[in-house]
DNA sequence: TGTACATCAGTGAACGCGCGTTCACTGATGTAC
DNA sequence: TGTACATCAGTGAACGCGCGTTCACTGATGTAC
C-alpha cells in the first residue's frame, strides 16, 4: 500500500458516508459538526487538529459542507470554545450552589476550576493553552475574563467577604484577577503533564489554594 | 505581479545572498542561524514562525543548508529555547545577587521572572506558552523545571527561610512549584496581552507577590 | 391526483499555499606531492 | 613553485503532505398549480 492509498482509505473510513438531512433539517449537520469537533479535541487535545477536513471526515461529509454552516474555520473553533467556556462556567456555579460563606465559595470555585483542567486537559488546553491569536478577537480581550470565565460571581463573593471583614478591603477586580492567574498557572502546568517526581495534582491544588486563601486574609496592623 | 512572483521576490529579499564561509568556518553559519531564529521570534512571537524556510531566508541561505548544522527543525527550536532558558536563569540569578535575606531573594526572583515575561513576551510565549508536544521530549518533563528554570536556588532559599523560622516548615519542592505556578500564571496572562481596563501589569505583579509572600508566612497556632 | 419547478443539502474536483526534508550536484578552498 | 586532488560549504530542484477555501454541479425533497 502506498502512502497515498493509505491516506485515501483512512479518508474513506471516518464514520462512513452520512445520510443527507431532510429538507429544513439542515441545521442538524451543524450540531453534528460541533459534536465531532469536540470529540476530535478529546482525542488529540490540540486545537490544530480541528481541521476542516478532519472534522468533515469524522462527520462523514465532504469539507465544503462545513461552509454551509460556518463562515470559516475561525468561526467553528470559536463556537467550540464558546460552548466549553459556558460548560466550565456552569460547572463553577454548580460547585458553589447552596454555599453561603463567601470565603468558602471562593475556595470552592478555585478548586473546581483546577479540577476541570485536570479532568479535561484537552479542553483546558484549547481554552487557555493555545496562542491568543488563534482565537477570534472576541476572545482575546477583557471579554474573555468577564463573559467567558464569569468573573462577576467571584467578584461578588470577594466584595461580600470584604464587607464582612473576612478580607482586607481592596479592589475586588484586581484581586479576582490575581487569584485567577494563580489558579490558571497551576492548572495550565498540570494540564501540560506533571513529571514523575511531582507531588500529586491534588496536593498541589490544596497547597495553592491554602496559600492563596491565607495570603488574602486580613493582616494584623 | 502574480502571487507566485511576489513570493519569489520576497524569498530573494531577506538579507541578500550570504557569502560562503571559509574552509573550517562552517560553524559560523550555525551561529547565524540561531541569531536569525531569535530575531524572527522577536518579530512574530510565535514558535510556528520558526520555519526552516523563513530562517534560511533571513540568514540569506537556502533551506537545505540548515541541515548541515541541525538534524531537523526540532533540534533547532530546542536549541533556541535552550538558550533563552539559560538567559532567563542567569537573569534571575543576577536579580538576587548580593541579597542575603532568603525571603527577599524569593520575592525578587518572582518579580524578575514576571518582568522577563513582560519585557520579552515573544520569548516567554515560546518558552512556556506553546503546546508541550512541540517541544522536544527533553523539555517536556521534570527536567524543564529543575534544569531550565533553575529551581535549585529557589528551593535553597525556601529551605533557608524555613530553617530561620521565617517560613512554616514544609516540603520546599512542593512550595517551590506552587510559587512558580502562580507567577507563571500571572506572567502567561500578561504576555497574552492585557485588556483595556486591566490594572497595570506592575500592580498585578505587586499584588500577586504580596499575596503569595503573605500566604507562605508562618501562621499563628 | 399528477406533474413542473424552486429550493435545499450537499458533492467532487481543483486552486494555491507553505511546509519539512532529500538528493544529486557544484564550485571554492586548502593541502599534498 | 605548480598542479592534481580531496574536502567542505553550500545550491537548486523536487518530493509529498495537509491545509483552507472556492466553484460549478447534482439530485433528492417538498410545494404550487
Amino acid at each position: 500500500m502506498t502512502p497515498t492509498e493509505l491516506t485515501a482509505s483512512v479518508a474513506v473510513a471516518g464514520e462512513g458516508r452520512r445520510s443527507r438531512a431532510r429538507r429544513g433539517e439542515g441545521g442538524r449537520l451543524r450540531e453534528d459538526i460541533l459534536a465531532a469537533a469536540e470529540e476530535l479535541l478529546l482525542k488529540s487535545g490540540d486545537a490544530d487538529s480541528l481541521s476542516i477536513r478532519a472534522i468533515a471526515n469524522a462527520v462523514g461529509v465532504t469539507p465544503p459542507s462545513i461552509y454551509l454552516h460556518f463562515a470559516d474555520r475561525n468561526e467553528l473553533v470559536f463556537e467550540v470554545c464558546d460552548r466549553k467556556w459556558r460548560e466550565l462556567a456552569s460547572l463553577l456555579d454548580a460547585a458553589v450552589a447552596g454555599l453561603s460563606d463567601p470565603l468558602e465559595r471562593i475556595e470552592r470555585r478555585g478548586r473546581a476550576y483546577a479540577e476541570f483542567g485536570i479532568t479535561h486537559p484537552e479542553h483546558y488546553r484549547v481554552l487557555l493553552g493555545g496562542r491568543a491569536d488563534e482565537i477570534p478577537e472576541k476572545h482575546a480581550d477583557q471579554a474573555l475574563l468577564t463573559d467567558r470565565l464569569g468573573f462577576g460571581p467571584l467578584v461578588a463573593d470577594l466584595t461580600e467577604a470584604m464587607d464582612g471583614g473576612q478580607l482586607a478591603r481592596s479592589d475586588p477586580w484586581e484581586l479576582c484577577r490575581v487569584l485567577f492567574f494563580a489558579i490558571h498557572g497551576l492548572t495550565s502546568m498540570l494540564v501540560r503533564g506533571s513529571g514523575p517526581d511531582w507531588p500529586s495534582p491534588e496536593r498541589l491544588v490544596e497547597r495553592m489554594i491554602d496559600t492563596l486563601m491565607w495570603g488574602i486574609r486580613p493582616r494584623p496592623a
